[in-house]
DNA sequence: AAATTACTTTGACAATGGTCAAGTTTGATT
DNA sequence: AATCAAACTTGACCATTGTCAAAGTAATTT
């Protein structure tokens, strides 16, 4: 046992932002408690109302939660990018999962039991504070979410969202790759697709913005975001 | 020191849901980085954007959380009870309060300093456990919130309203007295005030419920909750 | 490379819900 | 109790956004 190579789950776990600081001991532990799963793009990997498994780390690949509606349609809650948990915070309730949660391309995640993330907890303050800072954030992008859903008219929505991707060091001009289907996007920002599509032509007949695919070039940010109707 | 008496403010701590349980010695430590805050009814305790001060744990009283638009509107996210906390979140980023806090009623609270609390919860598997039980629970709020707000029409939101706050014991037939005042919960279901008074005058046509003020009778819930249009 | 499928765009139209204005009720304050 | 302000209701109107349909584009599969 001394001289056992450290475990491949191991050597994920260590490198995901929630677990690194961690000792290996703590790692093995958790790793004990934890496996791989592979799912494709598309796959279905839990249903809202479904009984938990666990936490989930995405190593890679993309995730997307959404509330699904009486009529079919759907309501993107978040895009999972890799490094990022999900299904969390029903490991400290006892309810089952309030999202669906869809892979939008090939993922790997680890699936962290219950029972194992309970334990590594109780043993890592640090881990703890970790923990509840992400779920914080959670909290607070859903808060921005809310505040872009219901306070801001279609095209605000868009602008709002285009200026999140801008890149840090905020030149006037700078191009981005959409991180999802327009439909998605759309979905996100609680309009219909048409809608979407219509705001993104309105504003690149404006003159602030050029479309291509996914693809975006803001032309002026600042007018961007000072744009009306 | 050793036959000093319980001091309020950890009487006071020792019967909050999430302080159950602490052993007074933890309790006191807390206390000592804590203060008493009372506030009127209409005061506004902190704004979208002020720096955060701690932990606030309300006694008495009820606080409104919302987030404020550009144009002077406001969207009411959460209506705080007494045993709940509010901007726990921000203690755990560095980051200015997301939302705007206000007194609906005259209110005491305790606020809890972030040293105190991170110091509390370093040393406290079981309250680190509560507290990411209550974000937990938050989360899953909100986005039942989102759910309401974005896949339903004015009168099933409504109707989703005063069905949550039907009596365990589902009658049939039941009487309820609104949480707050009606504007209030117009904008926490993310509808115009006079949508909502329309609303409830449909119901009240259809035979569904009466309304008296803040008291509603609901007078049949399964068709209620079955209504369409 | 062809074919099939999914995604996106555009147009025409409809409806839900918001806004404004005026009146009514309720509740607070003196 | 009288006055005032705030909350609520009702009506008329209209804007924003969703829906439906069809065409065009991109992407994936065979």
């Amino acid at each position: 046992m001394l001289t056992e190579t450290r475990s491949p789950l191991v050597e994920i776990l260590s490198r995901q932002p929630l677990f690194r600081g961690l000792m290996l001991e703590e790692l093995a532990l958790i790793a004990q408690g934890s496996r791989e799963i592979r799912a494709q793009k598309n796959e279905i990997l839990f249903q809202k109302g479904d009984e938990p498994e666990g936490m989930r780390v995405l190593v890679m690949g993309q995730v997307k939660l959404s509330l699904p509606s009486a009529q079919g349609s759907e309501k993107v809650v978040h895009m999972c990018e890799p490094g990022a948990t999900f299904g969390e915070a029903v490991v400290f309730l006892d309810k089952p999962y309030p999202v669906t949660a869809q892979a939008t391309q090939d993922c790997l995640m680890v699936l962290v039991s219950k029972q194992s993330l309970l334990e590594a907890l109780d043993g890592n303050a640090m881990l703890s504070r970790k923990m509840l800072a992400s779920l914080s954030m959670r909290l607070h992008e859903l808060l921005d979410d809310m505040e872009t859903c219901t306070l801001r008219t279609s095209s605000q929505r868009v602008i709002c969202f285009l200026s999140h991707l801008a890149p840090s060091g905020q030149p006037g001009q700078y191009e981005i790759l959409l991180p999802a289907s327009k439909q998605t996007i759309a979905s996100q920002l609680n309009l219909a697709p048409e809608t979407f599509s219509r705001v993104l032509g309105h504003l690149a007949g404006a003159g602030l913005i050029q479309v291509k695919g996914r693809s975006i070039r803001v032309l002026d940010s600042d007018k961007l975001r000072n744009f009306t109707s």
